[in-house]
DNA sequence: CGGAATGTTGAACCGTTTCAAACGGAGTGG
DNA sequence: CCACTCCGTTTGAAACGGTTCAACATTCCG
């Protein structure tokens, strides 16, 4: 059984074992599963809205976000996307895609072919409820951001967005100084939460000076971690992360 | 082979069966599933937050909609359920609900075993991919929403949702007159769109001042169904249905 | 019929946007 | 190493979209 920390779809499979139990032998499925790795420059676009690929994206390294744009030439970004998650799970099952998928900073994506993945998922049904659970959780913090966007006023926001940035941070990987990076322009941000970029610039200056947030070069200090999530309203479950 | 249109969970079949060809087997085993039939009145509780039934939960007849509460005690509406569509995956595949589900209108509600249809979707590749489609379907929806309720403003706000809403009423019943069910109060859409009860009231008196909207009892009528879609920026594709 | 819930309207207020200008830092070429 | 440019950040003032509050009208329902 192959179980190196180093394969590149190490994250991937450790966040589909979350909810539910793999058995070794499709877990050494799932480490041999034959894969391309690709580089891809902060900025690059993954999937585009229309896109039908033939092979599954997995996210090895690195950020990517999610967006789509209006009629009115507005974008949206609706989901960040951290390493191990499979990015282009729709066209797998139903049809073209619907949303963009652009890298927010350098990335290493591994390809997959679907016919290799459908093939797993007919052989083992422990793999398959798995990619269903990553699916739900998707469907469960989009629905945070709807709450987040709608209901919640925009230094509160932001705060929320900033708590949610840090707890999968740390999902993925502990940081030593509680330095979180967050390699967004404002502008990007504002397009995740529904603000201008001038407003969330406003909005970060008002949360440092109240000393929830220390802002470093492309990242936020957290001093006061309960702090920020009461201020936040960020409650973790909705991640259904286990950290 | 059971092919009564008039299986109570007909609407489920149906909806299903749009992405994936189901054998006549497999349709024959779904149209054999155990389940129990209930009503609930306009109002009730079909899910709370935090709940982890032991069933799903399968809406046969009516309307209800999905809601989540923030910290300062607000409502975001994060989906609305049409006819077929299952209630609660999420519990099937995860752990505990993150959103509360309430009828709009009086529903029937058809409970089926965890049990039941884990073993359907284990004996049954295609039901599995089925549910993974219909899934997915939401999702789709999701993002949409987070997009109309980020970088829309309020008239096409609420004149996308009342696109929507027609279309998927559409999807489920063509009916006669163009004459939607809307049956929700102000406050409701309100909760739906993010904004206030008041503002509804003011933009759906606009949008039928400029004739896109002809206002009924609980209810609109769509005089001009292409120039509604135009003004809210409405392309049905996201909701992936067929019709 | 009566009471509660929902819809309607106006005026004042406030959070956010818009526009425009200035500032800062990183990278490039001379 | 400086000058230049590009891109993102910062700041201010005015305008706007949406909220709040409060009063009143209407519909629903027991």
């Amino acid at each position: 059984m192959n179980t190196a920390k180093d394969n590149p779809l190490a994250h991937m499979i450790e966040s589909l074992s979350i909810h539910n139990a793999i058995s070794d032998k499709d877990l050494d499925s799932l480490y041999h599963l034959p894969y391309h790795l690709d580089y891809f420059e902060s900025g690059s676009y993954i999937l585009r809205d229309g896109d039908m690929p033939d092979q599954c994206r997995v996210l090895v390294s690195g950020i990517a976000y999610r967006h789509k744009i209006s009629a009115m030439g507005l974008r949206q970004i609706v989901a960040i996307h951290m390493p191990g998650e499979i990015l282009d799970l729709q066209q797998l099952y139903i049809d073209i895609s619907d949303s963009n998928v652009q890298t927010l900073i350098g990335c290493e994506i591994a390809t997959i072919s679907h016919a290799a993945l459908r093939q797993l998922v007919a052989e083992s049904y422990s793999i398959g409820n798995a990619i269903v659970a990553s699916m739900l959780m998707e469907l469960s913090s989009a629905r945070e951001w709807m709450l987040n966007i709608g209901r919640r006023e925009g230094r509160t926001r932001i705060a929320h967005f900033i708590c949610e940035f840090a707890y999968k941070s740390n999902a993925i990987e502990s940081l030593a100084g509680q330095v979180y990076n967050l390699p967004m322009t404002q502008e990007q941000m504002g397009d995740a939460l529904g603000l201008t970029a001038v407003h969330i610039n406003r909005m970060l200056k008002d949360l440092a000076r109240e000393g929830l947030i220390v802002r470093v070069k492309h990242g936020v200090a957290i001093p006061d971690w309960k702090r920020l999530t009461q201020v936040a309203g960020f409650n973790s479950r909705y991640l259904h992360l286990k950290n």
